[in-house]
Parts: structure tokens; sequence; C-alpha cells
RNA sequence: GUACCCGUAGCUCAAUUGGAUAGAGUACCGGCUUCCGAUGCCGGCGGUUGCAGGUUCAACUCCUGCCGGGUACGCCA
């Protein structure tokens, strides 16, 4: 809708002989005074040097002729105000409500875009550190599908550092057969490892030279290497299931391997690698503003993550034919993300490929610090979902007749993880946020359960009034004939406009900022409008027609943010 | 030491990228159920946007300087 508003402005615009591109219209600020407003004719004032009031008025002026408009006014120091007419919206609404995709187009500009998010390691089970990159990335991969993007996605596994020849050889040293081990028996001789090595110089140096050995082809490492990786993808799958966070590839550094060499040959070529501590290195550190080196290769000749990353990059761009690649993790990579991109740059490996690094803020505990537990470690995610839905199942009934206890285990599930999932969505991803457990059972206020519910109502209604078996209100008109109702369909016609917005920016909080305001509008609508006891007929199914869009948008809307929509949400009797 | 990020209601966060009266949730206080699901709705309380300057018709937003917090800085990833 904002589409066709902006049109009609623009064009007259167009017609006064003033710049369209100050045409723009937005939802408005004052929604006391207007739907919509254009602040346009300020910055036209500023450049023409005119008198902004003037120019407002004149195209104003032009606006009033079409009947679209209910209203239109100059306020301020030359604010255009616009409210549409009634019709005009229920005209709008009457559209999305017949519309499969409920308005949206899709993206002018298609691309294939490379989605890397989730970033798990061997020999770690994820933990609450993993779980934003995870939710996030979910989220964006399915936004950008419905804009119409070929999107892929792809884990990156971390397979191939130091934390396999770490594992390697603290089994060496202690006697055990990896090849015998499951995932927590890995996890723990990499921890083993991991104190060892703080204090023992050498068992630092032989876990290095185990991770060179591996890297060079070393049959036997190698099949340590597969085995530890298999049981860890196998784990870490599981994992990423429960949350419903899905990826097209399980690719992971070892698959850029054979590539690295080839970065290192560019760079020689190209003259950017040089030797300097025993390291082959790319300098960055002549530009305006200068980073550390590329590591290519260390001193011990094996490859280290930067390298990796960059290889990753050329395959990606080789073999995915990747348009556009963005990595989501948390903001203390930006140094890295901006070195490699700065040497993919010098490289010349990913010409006209857009290379963006999504950062979001850590999970932290009360102490404003990354998330620990008690005892001082990290808290590990299945845990997590574990005590998030001890805490949702204590509101559930007892399994019935009706409903089976699968019914309410599936169902404790998706509350469960929706609350989860809305927590770590709710605020612009940039931010951090504490992890308040409480926070991830909430069912009241900005909540991920506050949406599910809104909907289970409305499916609830629709049931109700088809088994009072009125007139059945198919192909009925909506209309707009109160405040509510207007509030409501306005908030509705916004749909398009968040949806494009969260895609440009690749920020999913765009969407569940508007998700609330929607079911909040919705809630309001419902308890001011009587729908089963509406004064007419007429009047019922519009509203019943109304509550049903609202609830199709609903459900898209958290289908965007990768949470479920129960058609029924149960609860204890009190 | 250098670079980047942050500081908004008691708490957790917004503010459409420079626009009008800085908004939500939570907490707290009050009201709403013979009637469509009260995990709901309505109302109230709550602010010198860290501080001091500057640019602008207009600053939470941009610039400068302080104060306070965080993160990252060559062979871990």
């Amino acid at each position: 809708m904002e589409n066709i508003i902006n049109k009609k402005v623009e064009s007259i615009f167009g017609a006064l002989g003033l710049d369209a591109k100050f045409a723009v219209v937005r939802v408005s600020d004052r929604p006391d005074l207007s739907d919509f407003q254009c602040n346009g004719a300020l910055a036209l004032a500023k450049i023409m040097s005119k008198n902004p009031r003037e120019i407002a008025a004149q195209i104003a002026a032009a606006l009033q002729e079409d009947k679209d408009f209910a209203r239109v006014s100059v306020d301020g120091p030359g604010f255009i105000n616009l409210s549409m007419s009634n019709d005009f919206l229920a005209a709008q609404i009457e559209a999305v409500a017949k519309d499969k995709r409920l308005g949206c187009n899709e993206a002018e500009d298609k691309k294939k875009i490379v989605l890397d998010f989730g970033g798990p390691n061997v020999a770690k089970s994820l933990h609450v550190g993993h779980l934003r990159s995870g939710v996030i990335g979910e989220s964006v991969q399915r936004i950008l599908r419905f804009m119409g993007h070929e999107v892929v996605s792809d884990v990156h596994f971390g397979d191939w550092g130091m934390q396999i020849g770490l594992i390697i050889s603290e089994a060496e040293k202690e006697g055990l057969d990896i090849l015998k081990m499951n995932v927590a028996e890995i996890s723990e001789t990499y921890k083993k490892a991991n104190i060892r090595c703080k204090e023992d110089e050498q068992a630092k140096e032989d876990a290095r030279i185990a991770t060179a050995k591996m890297q060079d082809g070393d049959a036997s490492f190698r099949k340590m290497w597969k085995y530890i990786r298999d049981v860890s993808v196998e784990d870490v799958k599981k994992n990423y299931e429960k949350l419903d966070v899905n990826f097209d590839l399980w690719l992971g550094e070892s698959d850029a391997h054979e590539d690295c060499f080839k970065i290192i040959d560019i760079a020689k070529e190209k003259g950017l690698a040089v030797m300097d501590d025993g390291a082959l290195i790319i300098r960055l550190d002549e530009t305006n503003k200068p980073m550390p080196p590329i590591i290519l290769k260390k001193t011990d000749g094996g490859v280290g993550y930067q390298t990796t990353d960059i290889a990753t990059i050329l395959g990606r761009v080789r073999d995915l034919k990747a348009e556009e690649i963005i990595y989501f993790t948390d903001q203390r990579q930006a140094l890295h993300f901006e070195q490699v991109f700065e040497a993919v740059e010098k490289l010349g490996i990913a010409p006209n490929v857009g290379l963006k690094h999504i950062k979001f803020g850590t999970v932290n505990g009360p102490d404003g610090k990354p998330f620990k537990t008690r005892d001082g470690g990290v808290m590990n995610l299945s845990d997590m979902i574990e005590l998030s839905k001890d805490k949702v199942r204590e509101s559930m009934p007892e399994p019935s007749a009706e409903y089976d206890a699968a019914y309410i285990a599936n169902l404790v599930d998706e509350v469960a993880i929706g609350a989860i999932k809305f927590q770590d969505l709710k605020s612009s991803i940039a931010s951090g946020y504490i992890f308040e457990l409480d926070d991830f059972a909430k069912f009241e206020g900005k909540t991920g359960p506050y949406i599910q519910y809104a909907i289970a109502r409305i499916n609830s209604l629709e049931n109700k009034i088809a088994e009072i078996a009125t007139a059945a209100p198919r192909n009925d008109v909506i209309l707009v004939s109160n405040k509510e109702e207007r509030d409501l369909v306005l908030k509705m016609l916004q749909l398009p406009m968040v949806i494009k917005r969260a895609a440009g920016e690749i920020e999913p909080s765009v969407i569940s900022d508007y998700v609330y305001s929607l079911a909040q509008a919705f809630s309001t609508f419902y308890s001011a409008s009587p729908i089963a006891a509406a004064e007419t007929e007429a009047l019922k199914a519009s509203r019943l027609k109304m509550a049903g869009t609202a609830r199709d948008i609903l459900v898209l809307l958290l289908d965007l943010l990768g949470i479920k929509a129960p058609k029924v949400i149960l609860k204890k009797e009190i």
C-alpha cells in the first residue's frame, strides 16, 4: 500500500517539477494527526532555499484532489500529513486477504546469496554462544528466500585447526583410542588438552605438529580427523534440529583445504606474500586503516582460519556462484572479517561479490559479561532448551482423550523454542542481551508465546463461529467501521514494507517488533469489537475475515522468524 | 598503547538513519469476565537521552573534548 501512496505523491512531485526522490512517504510519527507523512518539502526547501511550508502547501493542494486521501494537511515547519479514506483502506486489505503472498512482492534484484552461520566446532557441544548465530541466520535465511533470493546456507564447520591436533596428541599421551570415542569423550579429551597446553609448552608444540601432520595428509591422522568430524557433525545436527535451524550444506574448513594452496599461489603471483618471522603473511598495514597481517602459513607450515576463510570464499564464488556472502558471528570477530575481506580484495578472487559481516552482541550473564554457569563453565544449549521446556510444561494440562501426551509434548516444544527464539530476535541483533532464564519461558508481554496465543485465539474463534453454523462468511467484504478496526487494518497494510526493510537491513528484529505490534493491534480490536455477537451479519463476516487475515499475517511473520504457530494452545485449568 | 562498539524510564530494549509531544515490555498502582481463550484488554506512575561545548529551521541521532563500560589487536578459532 505504501507503494501506491508513494506513487501518488511521486507523480504530484513530478507534475510540480520537484525532484521525486524527496517524495518519500512513511508511516506517521503522529498517529493522532495522520496515517502517513511526507517530509520531502523540508529537504527540498533547503536545496531550493524556499519556504518549506509554501512548497508543502502546493503539494498538499494537489494531493487533496485525490479522493483516496480523507485528509491532507500541512503542519509544523512543513510536514505533509496524509490520512487515507476508509474505503481505500478496505479495498487495500481486501486485496491482501485474497493474495497468497499477502500483498508482498519479491525483490527486483534477485541474487544468489550464501549464508554462513552456526559455525560450530568439532569436539565442542553447542552452548549458548552458538544460539544467536543459528537463530539469526535461520531467520535471515527465511526472509531472503521469501524475497525470492536464491539462498544457500552453509554451517561452515570448524574442523581443520588446532583443535584436531590437540585432541589427537592428547589421546596419544593418555593412550586412548580415538576411533572408539563418543562425542562426550572427544569433548572431554579436548578440554583436558587445553588445560595441559596452558601449562606445558611442549604439549602445545606436540599439538601443533600433529595439526600440521594431519593437514599434510598423514593417513592415520586423517582417519582420526574424519572420525572426530563425523561424530561431532552428527551430534551438532541433532542440536540444530531441536532448534529448527537448517543448513543446505554441511561443509567445513577442511573442504577449503585444497584451495588454501591456491590462495597461497595467487598471493605469491601477485607479490602479496611476504616472509616475516618465519611465517608467510599478507601485509595490511599500509592502508589508511592499518590492520594486523593475514598469516597465510604459520611457522610450522600449517594454515590457520584466516587462510581457510579466504579459501572458502574462493570456493563459494567458483562452485556456488555466490553473488553475495553473508557471515553471522558475534562482534568479537569484526577485525577478523575486515582483514579477510581486505585480503580478498587485494587478491581479486571475488570481484563484484558482496561480502558482509553481520555482527551481533553476546549473550551475557547478569554481570554484563558473556554468559557463564554458576561453576564458571558455559551453558550447554540442550540444557538450556530443557530448562525452558520445563517452565512451559508447568503451565500445560494433563494429557486427555482429545490431546494426548505426544500432542502436548510437541506443543511444549513449539512454545519453548518459540520463546527462546523470540527472546533472541526481539531487539536489534547488534546489541547483546542479558540472559535471564525466566525470560525464555515468559508468556506475557513481548514474547513468542504472546504471538502464538493470539493466533490460537483466532483459530479458536473461527471454529466456534463455524460450530454455531451461522451464515457462512465466504466472499464477504471487509468494512472499516470503528477505530480499532481501522488501526488493525492500517497496521496489517504495513506488512510489505516491513519485510522489505528487514531483508534490506538484514535485521530480523524489524519483523519481531512489527509482529508484536500487530498482535497487540489485533488484541485491542478483538476485545473492543464483538465478532460472534456483532450488530449485523455483514459486520460479523467482515470482522471474521479481518481476524483471519491478521492470523495469516502473524503466521507468516512467525515463520520468517523460524517460529512455529501451534493451532491450539492448551493451558492448565485453574 | 591503538582501533572499534556502547551509555535512553528502577530493569531489559525501541526510536524508519537529521524531523513534530523520545516509545514498548517488565516492575509497581488502579480498573475490566453472567458474552468470541484474562498467557488478555484499558488507564496511571516513571526521562535534563552519561557530562560539556559545537553545526542546523530542527540533534537520542552528526562533529570536538571529557567521564564511565565493553571488545579486539601475528602464527588459537
